[in-house]
DNA sequence: GCCAACGTTGGC
DNA sequence: GCCAACGTTGGC
């Protein structure tokens, strides 16, 4: 099993709009970088557990826990003309953007804050911290995540 | 709103 | 294949 941290904007979709879906579940469309997509296609596996991450906003910082709940599968929103994610250069024989669904697990006490997990020197060597990170979705080592879980209750 | 850091695009 | 120009991300 492996672990991951995806962020996202909470005025877009936050933890909270996750675990008030139907089925508190969501594709996690509009992923339009190839890095992130290769993780979602090739490395993330059904149970795998995430870090749901708040960027772009007040206070920075994981939010809850999801986890993976589907195979990769091709991203709709690239064959809509009128979605933001349209991409004129996928077709369905050809798609080039692939994503896995996201399911709410369980909520966490407390919010860990990128400030609190700054503080901690076990979780320095986190790709989050790094200079010049930018990636959506990120890989976690099970003892970061097991980490900020403990942070969080 | 600023800006550093990066990814992508396209002309050559 | 190089690289300048441009766009995006995301913390501050």
């Amino acid at each position: 099993m492996n672990y991951w941290l995806m962020k996202s904007e909470p005025d877009v979709f936050s933890f909270s709009d996750l675990k008030s879906r139907p089925k508190k579940t969501e594709p996690w469309n509009g992923v339009r970088n190839y890095q992130a997509r290769n993780f979602m296609r090739d490395e993330m596996k059904v149970g795998d557990l995430i870090l749901f991450y708040h960027s772009s906003c007040e206070i920075p910082g994981v939010a809850g826990i999801a986890r993976v709940s589907s195979t990769p599968y091709p991203d709709a929103t690239q064959f809509d003309k009128k979605s933001e994610y349209y991409d004129a250069k996928a077709t369905s024989e050809n798609p080039r953007w692939i994503l896995i669904d996201v399911s709410y697990e369980r909520d966490l006490k407390n919010h860990v804050s990128l400030d609190e997990i700054r503080k901690h020197p076990e979780l320095s060597p986190m790709r989050l911290l790094q200079k010049g990170n930018r990636l959506s979705i990120l890989p976690v080592s099970k003892e970061e995540f097991n980490f900020i879980v403990k942070l969080g209750t």
